[in-house]
DNA sequence: CATGAATGAGCGTTCATTCAT
DNA sequence: AATGAATGAACGCTCATTCAT
């Protein structure tokens, strides 16, 4: 039978364990608008309503901050769509499309494409970042890119293209979409969907057998 | 054949006109490693060889010198480009070819690269970049290669696709590329040019009529 | 009896609470030795004990920290003197004397005096400064003591001279004996309340009806 | 007869003599403007329409020029009128009156209203300045001044008053009412011809034996 | 656990001064 | 004599980081 004293414990241990987050995902959005050096620790605590010396009890300094803020954000949705793929059983193309609508859907939400777009920026000064990144979305999503090609080839759906050598180039007017919006969204808004779909259409005419 | 008197007057007046430019290019470097906020003009001086002050012989501050590596490096190519494009006399998939390849050589070179990357990190606090940017080389670009795509429709050498309404998606694979290399450069480099006759391959496949 | 809990709390409370005035205390010898322009912010943070970021806590920047100074010391002396004169009941002449000793016993204390070569040597870059002196000071000083003046030629104490339009040159001693000390006082030091006596004597017997 | 080389020397000879006034002159102006600290050499240099390399041909850096304009424009005025007192034969109020309203004549002249003003203000930092001017000006002043004052009482025209002590204090009006137009000009002018004027009837009123 | 006052290293910018021309 | 490009020391201000409470 929790006391008012243990309540009280429970509502700050739940108030800690959700800490973190909450500064990660202020953080987020102020490396989005300030760039990492731009970026003042006071406005990250401001935003969470917390002290900025707050901060350093849960990261040791604004580089692991940041470190942590992708991390958090990338987790392995590409991993699990390629576990999904093994198991697929119908035309390539379909698959191809399914694939690649996920890992657009995922490279469009706000935080992903942030992350995207902050590891584009600070890339060079986080080198363990890009491998981390490397290997959990990059390595496995043209690995498993790679292999619906060859999976097209195999069964005669598609011609030998030398698409089969970049795979990741599927993705490209996703990755360009998103850019051209953070650059341009003022002006003239891409839907990277529907950019996306044109691109597929006509790719996979190209690639028809 | 210049007196010894224009000569020394020469050497003065070279190295004042030439400053700008060497300033420049040395800023560009530090943009590119450190970011705007993260560039210290101590290292672009000591780059150049001259003292912090000097630099501010030439540009106002640190904000107009990094519009100014900006503006200096993007010129008018796509313009001409696409001038050039409204005299073409051939089939349309070649004059394509040739535009993209012109705008892709452009874009891998190491200058407009590192342009390329800084505007997507930083475009977002130097707003007049951006529009500049838009008006030199996106509008015409898009404009020309929209009226590209349209001239193969016209002529029957194009199907009708979604891609006229993005024509500039077009470019998505060596702007993917250049960033797949920026980042990624160190494990598995991208070939743009490669890649880009990949790509181009399928999408003329798939454009045809 | 405070316990040790607040007896802690307020050596931190107090400590906080001391240190705008022993920033502004201090700022206010530099800024005296130097001039605005000539001091060094850090000078005044050692004078303090501080270090130079611990200022801008507690003053935005260093104009600000100018005009804390001379606000600060300003203060509402004049008008409370004013308040006195109007209901003083006796001879003009004592009510005169009694006001310019108070006023004069103002301006040569060191603080104040501080105050006043600064306004003569900054008021052009600090307009605002000067109005609010103008405004706390000088306005009700004038108005005092002609009302004053006026008195005494009401009661048949004085003659009408042209004084009355200029009753603030009465100050005009203690104001050239405070620079003369300033500029001189290594060698012939004036007393201000002495010069102000013989002043005050010849003037009271000139003004004498 | 000069030949079209030495004329143009002859007009260079004639530059060159000029600029150090030119120089002094535009320095005044400066000093008077932002102080000395606050003061820079190359809006004194464009003042003159010379660059800023060209004053340290002509002063040996930053104090010796202020030195310069304070030196030059003080001159030997108040020992020439001093000599003019001891030669006067008439009414001591009459010489009395003739030598103050010397002295403020040149008080209030713009160039020694300058200097007035920068010796208060940086007097402090140029303690040899001070020296000197007391020497040429202060010291001379105050013993003709006094020995006015004594003329007077010898004579029977003043009675004996704290006043021979302080005889100084005699122009008080004049450097006050300098001193209020420089701040409070904006607001309330003060005729220093009158006020002077003023006091010195009410002085005079109250020295008469 | 949380605060926020304090630090101090660091950077952008200025400007008196120098010196090759 | 005059220039003006270049220097470099200095200073205002910022901000990541620390630590006593």
């Amino acid at each position: 039978m929790p006391t008012a004293a243990t309540v009280k414990k429970g509502v700050r241990a739940a108030q800690k364990e959700a800490r973190p987050k909450e500064i990660v995902e202020a953080a987020l959005a102020i490396f989005a608008r300030d760039g990492f050096a731009g970026a003042r620790l006071e406005d990250v605590a401001d935003r969470v309503g917390i002290s900025k010396g707050t901060i350093y009890l849960y990261f040791e300094n604004k580089e692991e901050l940041f470190k942590a803020c992708v991390r958090e954000t990338l987790g392995s949705h590409v991993k699990e769509t390629m576990e999904m793929a093994a198991t697929f059983d119908g035309p390539t193309p379909d698959l191809l499309r399914e694939i690649v609508r996920r890992i657009s859907a995922r490279l469009t939400q706000p935080a992903y494409r942030t992350i995207l777009l902050l590891l584009i920026s600070e890339g060079q000064r986080f080198p363990e970042l890009v491998t981390f990144y490397h290997s959990e979305i990059i390595g496995p999503g043209i690995e498993g890119l790679g292999g619906v090609i060859q999976r097209g080839v195999d069964r005669g759906e598609f011609r030998e293209t030398g698409l089969s050598k970049f795979p990741m180039m599927l993705m490209s007017p996703v990755i360009a979409s998103v850019i051209w919006n953070h650059l341009f969204g003022g002006n003239v808004e891409i839907d990277p969907a529907e950019a996306l779909q044109a691109h597929l259409n006509t790719m996979l005419d190209g690639l028809k057998a």
